[in-house]
Parts: C-alpha cells; sequence; structure tokens
DNA sequence: GTGGTCTAGACCACC
DNA sequence: GTGGTCTAGACCACA
C-alpha cells in the first residue's frame, strides 16, 4: 500500500477500510485482518495500524472480540456512510467550492470529467 | 489574520498572497510587505513570513531585488494559476471523485450547493 | 566539522551530505543521521540541519520515511552528479574561463598545479 | 547591467571597473564615471556605487580629485592584475579543484572547452 | 524515537 | 531600511 504525506498514515488506513465498508468487500459481522496481519501486508509498523483499529472503534464502526480479533461492527456501512459525508460535508466542500471559484473553474466541465472518472474506473473497481 | 491548524502557517501565508496575486489585488511589479511589516501586520513570527517568501521564490512567484524587497514577479499571474490549477487537477481532483462516487453524492446537487455558495461570499468579494 | 563564512552553514552541509554520496560512503537505502544526531556531532542548531535535509529533499536526494528517518533516494548519486555537473557548467565554468583568460594564465600551467593538488590530497581521501 | 545573486552588487561593479583596466578600455589618468552617472547607467543605488569606488580607492586602484571625480590610478593595471591573481589563486583554485576532482571531470577537455570559449567570445569583448 | 513548525531574539551584510 | 542566517528552546503529531 501507498501512502500520501498529506494525511497521517493511520488514517488512509482508515480510510481504506472505511471504503471496504462502503464496497461491501467487508460487511457487519465479518472478520477483519488482525493488527499483524495488516501490519506485515502493508509494511507499516503495528502501532500504525492499532492506532486506526482504535479510532475505528471509537467510531463504533469495528469492535474488538477479546482474544479473538477485530470484526466489522453492526450499522457499520450506515455508521460509515453517515461519518464520511458529514465530514465531506463540513470540511472538504467548502475548500473545494472556495478553489473552483478562486482558479475559475467550470462546474460544468467538471461533471464531464466525473463521468470519464466514473467509466474508466468501472474495471479497477475490485482488484486490491 | 487568522489562521487554522490544519496546515501550517507559513503555507497559509502562501496561500493569502496567491489569492491577493489571482484576485489581481496584488499585479505584477508591485512591491509586496517587507517581512517585518508582514509579520507583524498579521501577528506571527519574521521567520515565519520569511519562509513563505522563500518558498515563493523558489516557485517564481516573488522576486526579491537585493536590499529592498519582495515584489510579484513577471507572469505571476499566469505562473500561480497554472501551479494551482495542476495542483488541483492531480491532486484535489481525483480524491474528490472518489469520494462523491463512493458515498454516492448526486453531482447535479452539488452544483446547485455550488451556486449558493458563491452568491453567499459574493458581499465579502471586494473586502480584504 | 568546520565551517568557513563564505556559504551558510546550512549549505556547507548539504554539500557536505553531497560528497558522502558521490563519493559512495553513503549510497542508496542508506539511512541518514536523525536531524537530532547530526546537529549534535557537528555541533550546529537542529534547525539548520532541518533546513539543509528539507532542501535536499526538494533535489530528490533524500527522502523522509514518516516517523522513522531520512533515506539516500534512489538515484541519489546520479542525481548528485548531474545536479552538481550542469551547475558546474553553466555557472562556474563560464566565471572560471573568464577570470584565465582576462588573467591571462596558462592553461597547461594549470594543469601542473591540478595534478599536485589530486597527489596532496591522496592521504586524505580515505579519512571521513 | 545585470546581476547575479552570489556575490554583493558593489564587488560585482568592482569586478566590472577592474575588467576595464585590464582589457585596456580605461587606462591610468583615465576619468571613470561619476558616483551619480554610473548609478543612473547600471540602475543601482548612488550608495553602492560609492561604496565600490571606495573599496577601489583603498586598493589603490583608482584616486579621488576632490570636487572633479574618480580616475584610473598609477600603476593600475599592474594593481589590479597583481590583486586578482592572488584572490584567484588563493581562494577560487582550491575549489574549482576540488570540485573537478569530485566530479571526475577530465581536465584535458577543459582544455578543448576553453579555446572554444575564448574563440566564441572573440567578437563580444569589445562591446558594452 | 522521528520530523515539522513556530517563537523569540540576535547578528550580519547589503542597499 | 531590507533580507538572510543562525541559535535556543519549545511544542506537537506521528511511528
Amino acid at each position: 500500500m501507498e501512502f500520501h504525506k498529506k494525511d497521517p498514515i493511520f488514517l488512509q488506513i482508515v480510510e481504506m477500510i472505511c471504503e471496504k465498508i462502503l464496497t461491501k468487500i467487508w460487511v457487519e459481522g465479518d472478520k477483519i485482518p488482525s493488527v499483524r496481519e495488516l501490519a506485515v501486508n502493508i509494511e507499516v509498523n503495528p502501532n500504525t495500524v492499532m492506532r486506526s483499529y482504535t479510532y475505528l472503534q471509537e467510531k463504533g464502526i469495528i469492535q474488538n472480540r477479546r482474544g479473538i480479533g477485530y470484526y466489522v461492527a453492526e450499522h457499520a456501512y450506515d455508521d460509515t456512510l453517515e461519518l464520511m459525508k458529514t465530514n465531506f460535508i463540513r470540511n472538504d466542500l467548502p475548500l473545494f467550492f472556495k478553489t473552483i471559484k478562486l482558479l475559475d473553474i467550470d462546474f460544468d466541465e467538471l461533471k464531464g470529467r466525473f463521468k470519464k472518472f466514473k467509466e474508466g474506473k468501472q474495471e479497477d473497481e475490485n482488484q486490491q
């Protein structure tokens, strides 16, 4: 897994997990990889993965069964969607709008790009 | 000037300057405030302002005339626009699209929000 | 480490690091000293070392692994050589030639001097 | 006149004057431009020119006749040559040698370049 | 432990 | 007056 340096790594892991849940790759009740296992897979310090899991547990998206492992919690899909949506609308969107306006970018042109993006990424979707 | 703590202050200063240039408040050849002057104005340490100026000079957006001060460089407007635009398209846009798709947000609804945003900010526009 | 005062210290540190890379004392993938460690070693403020590292990172010669430290980047040797060589040919050489011509210095005599220089420095070579 | 930012401007002016003397464009006894005149010509603060003249006067290369102006001093040619030569050999040459060695540049190839340089610049020589 | 940012204050060379 | 560099020391987030 590759990380950009804009956000902390543990948040990028969180996001990766949220994606799995939103795309129904992982559904409620599924066991997710152990801290160590994931750490090895994505070549990251176990502490960092631990931090991601703790974060997600606090948000109620995953649950720990002691000695067994972490599981996708009940209502995880809805909670994740809710969490990311409010986050997006509160934080990302205003900045996004500000930039579009400042750079004088045509919103309709963006729509075209978005369509292409959706189609172009179709095949990659189930990888990884 | 107020700073959020998501980005480092010196980058927020950079952005502030870029905005001045993009909105033509500062145009090519204009002298910009001296390091110390700006530092006092926005209540920040001169080192921090210095860092912003150095950064902008490396990008070719401002230029130093020795012993005199910093000036908005030639082609600063075009360079700034270019720089921010490619940056936006390469980095922000893909992430933005990815999130919209993942959260299944309606693009046309966004357009409505954007219109409101633009109008809502109308009155601030001519302040500085 | 001793510094002359013609150039800023942080650039002398940069040069020192480039030399280590060019002489293969440090090779691609090597971890270089942490900011604090080097700062103590060469008796300089950590900020100054930080500045050197940031500079080198921008040039793509070293890379940061978050929370771990700085490493000599891929192709660092080639990049460094390339960077210094073009720099030398574009900036130093013309000035050098201009001066030699102006002072009417014999080029072949210089060659002799250079040989002596090379031999005279021979014993220092393997120190660090 | 254009200045690079490696050296202070006043030293670049000094050098420019030395060149005029070494190329015999200005010879002993010649009146050189007044501080103000030169300052206007090369678009520089008069104080800066003044500093150059003072510097040269201290070195005995130009002389001030009060109320009249500055003149190229006796033995200016020899003194300039001497001054620049020792300067070159003491400061520039060792650095130059060090770099050539580090970058593993062939000295004989340099000689070829120098020849070309000499010829290529032939026609520019008497301008300015 | 690592880097990264910031403040405060000093000193210097240059214009 | 201007920028530029450096030190000292602090604080923070991240791995």
